[in-house]
DNA sequence: GCCGTTTTCGGCCCGACTGTTTTCAGTCG
């Protein structure tokens, strides 16, 4: 019984119980330990049975002997009985954009809509409207939803960071040059580093809010400009990103950023810490019980008022970070300063579209003092993989290009296959002339997870690996990778000295921070890789730092903020 | 259903916006 599966029921009992109406804190009870244990790093099955559960927050008396009788019964019988009491599919259409718990009731009484299809037919005949407080416009929201797949599935239309995020920039960087505009940051997911996202936030400083709007509607960014709110409008990009963008005189500038920023679970427990204070929290500011409002142009000024350290944006997701907070102990995340070099990217010696010398010297402006080039091995034949021969062939012409490069060392590093069965792509005398070796998985990638760990175990264990790179394989929208024991992998990881890579290809973000969570509470340590194949692409490294500070990651925690020595980085 | 500088009961964050309404419920973040 994994934490997953514990975290799906008590989801689902939570969005039947709140179709039934329940008190809205049951409902949230229910979610909260849901979250709760998804992130939990051990198996709360496990502590449950030894009756340790009640240990986590939000995990109580009630919902301790619920995963028990889950993990011993495959079932929990308050859930069964939910079951039968409300259609299931109606939590689907819960989901739906504009429809929530009361509309979703409300279509199953009034017109007998149960599931995603019997909401089909009921918009193809027109009936929606006829759906107290539901009208046209409704309808046709509704239908315009139900033509995209996976409408109502749980994370339904997410899309990558690094697809997401330099749209949501270059809106920020349009608005930074209306006159009138003091500050404009994006916020919201993107800003607290999630790998997907379904849209965007973009908070702004200024007098005049009408000129924003302004600029709004006349970006060439923008596809629909709707909303006509005051202090936020909805935008959506061409690409199709959907951009909220609020705005906030500048003297409460932190004070919205902090709002917009979010997690909303991280807001929520701050306005309680607010309130034990005797203050109320808001975008807006904080208002004493005497009515007395102060505002913050600096988000730290928002924290500093209750007593907490400022907190970066990747740590607000609930776990511990107030606590963390109210200590003075928040850890300095690893930051794009501390970032030396990095060892995993391509030349067009393999896959690769620009020549080293090109990749090189676009690494040196991104003030990088060594780079590696990393290129495929010889079974990846798709990609021009390297034989033996060529191998030594680029190491001169490495040699060469360090002798004629200032401000910055080429190492010769390589992307070696790691073999169905364990073995790497190049023989232990080749990979001894390297500087660095990072091994990677490119095929079996829909194994079962327990071949995948015997697979990245056995490179692990290879003393001439520095590095595993991409270890999941997962890529978005098409295979969600290996299921692998990552903590088992991260403990090897880290009695070997072997790092463990994100990879920050926007479609891989791989690992993903959650893993990487894991793998530094194992011990292990992480690289930062572009796994650039064209010098724009160096550029993704800043996504994996995203992630790496997200999973808590430290400067001492990552590869790239030291200088290789001869065998380690 | 959880929880405690409000401590075993009685609370539980806060406000903007939308569409449908004649004053507001529902949804969203």
């Amino acid at each position: 019984m994994t934490n997953g599966e514990i975290a799906d029921a008590f989801t689902l009992l939570g969005d039947l119980l709140e179709l039934e109406g329940a008190v809205r804190h049951r409902v949230l009870a229910y979610r909260r330990g849901a979250a709760r244990v998804r992130a939990a790093p051990a198996s709360v099955a496990e502590m449950a049975l030894r009756g340790r559960a009640t240990d986590l927050p939000d995990i109580g008396a009630t919902l301790q002997a619920k995963i028990v009788e889950l993990a011993q019964t495959g079932v929990i019988s308050a859930l069964e009985k939910a079951r039968e009491r409300t259609p299931e599919g109606l939590v689907r259409i819960a989901r739906l954009e504009g429809i929530g718990p009361k509309r979703a009731v409300a279509l199953w009484h009034e017109l007998g809509v149960t599931d995603i299809e019997g909401l089909r037919a009921a918009a193809e005949a027109g009936r929606l409207r006829t759906v107290a407080g539901m009208g046209p416009s409704t309808e046709a929201q509704i239908t315009a939803q139900l033509d995209a797949p996976g409408a109502g599935e749980a994370g339904a239309e997410r899309i990558s960071m690094g697809l997401a995020l330099p749209q949501a920039e270059a809106l920020a960087a349009e608005l930074r040059a209306v006159p009138g505009v003091l500050r404009v940051e994006v916020a919201g997911s993107l800003r607290r580093g999630r790998e997907t996202v379904h849209d965007a936030d973009v908070v702004v400083a200024a007098s005049d809010p009408a000129a924003v709007a302004a600029a709004l509607d006349a970006s060439p960014l923008v596809a629909i400009s709707a909303g006509a709110g005051e202090l936020r409008r909805a935008v959506t990009t061409h690409p199709g990103l959907r951009i909220e963008v609020s705005i906030a005189p500048p003297d409460r500038f932190g004070n919205l950023l902090q709002h917009a920023t979010g997690s909303a679970q991280h807001n929520v427990r701050l306005r309680e810490l607010a309130l034990r204070r005797g203050v109320s929290m808001s975008e807006h500011g904080l208002t004493a019980a005497d009515g007395t409002v102060s505002v913050s142009a600096a988000e730290e000024d928002v924290y500093g008022a209750l007593g907490l350290a400022w907190i970066p944006p990747e740590l607000r997701e609930d776990r511990d970070e107030l606590a963390v907070a109210a200590r003075g102990e928040v850890p300095r995340l690893v930051e794009r300063g501390d970032i030396l070099g990095e060892i995993h990217m391509h030349s067009d010696w393999s896959d690769g579209r620009a020549d080293m010398a090109t990749m090189v010297l676009a690494a040196r402006d991104r003030g990088y003092r060594y780079v590696g080039i990393a290129d495929h091995s010889q079974s990846l034949a798709m990609t021009h993989g390297l034989t033996p021969d060529r191998v030594r062939r680029q190491w001169e012409a490495i040699d060469e290009l360090n002798a004629r490069t200032d401000g910055i060392t080429v190492l010769k590093c390589t992307e070696v296959d790691i073999l169905a069965d364990g073995r790497l792509d190049f023989e232990d005398d080749l990979l001894e002339g390297f500087d660095l070796v990072v091994a990677s998985l490119h095929s079996g990638l829909r194994a079962s997870g327990d071949e995948g760990t015997a697979r990245v175990l056995a490179a692990v264990e290879n003393p001439h690996v520095d590095a595993i790179g991409h270890p999941r394989g997962r890529m978005m929208g098409r295979r969600e990778g290996l299921a692998l024991d990552i903590a088992a992998i991260a403990e090897r990881a880290a009695a070997t000295g072997t790092y463990l890579e994100i990879n920050g290809q926007p479609r891989r973000l791989d690992l993903d921070s959650a893993l990487a969570r894991t793998a530094l509470a194992a011990g292990a340590r992480l690289l930062l890789s572009s796994d650039a194949h064209r010098p724009e692409e160096l550029g993704y490294l800043d996504f994996a730092l995203r992630v790496a500070r997200r999973a808590g990651a430290r400067p001492e925690d990552v590869a790239n903020t030291r200088m290789p020595d001869a065998r380690r980085a």
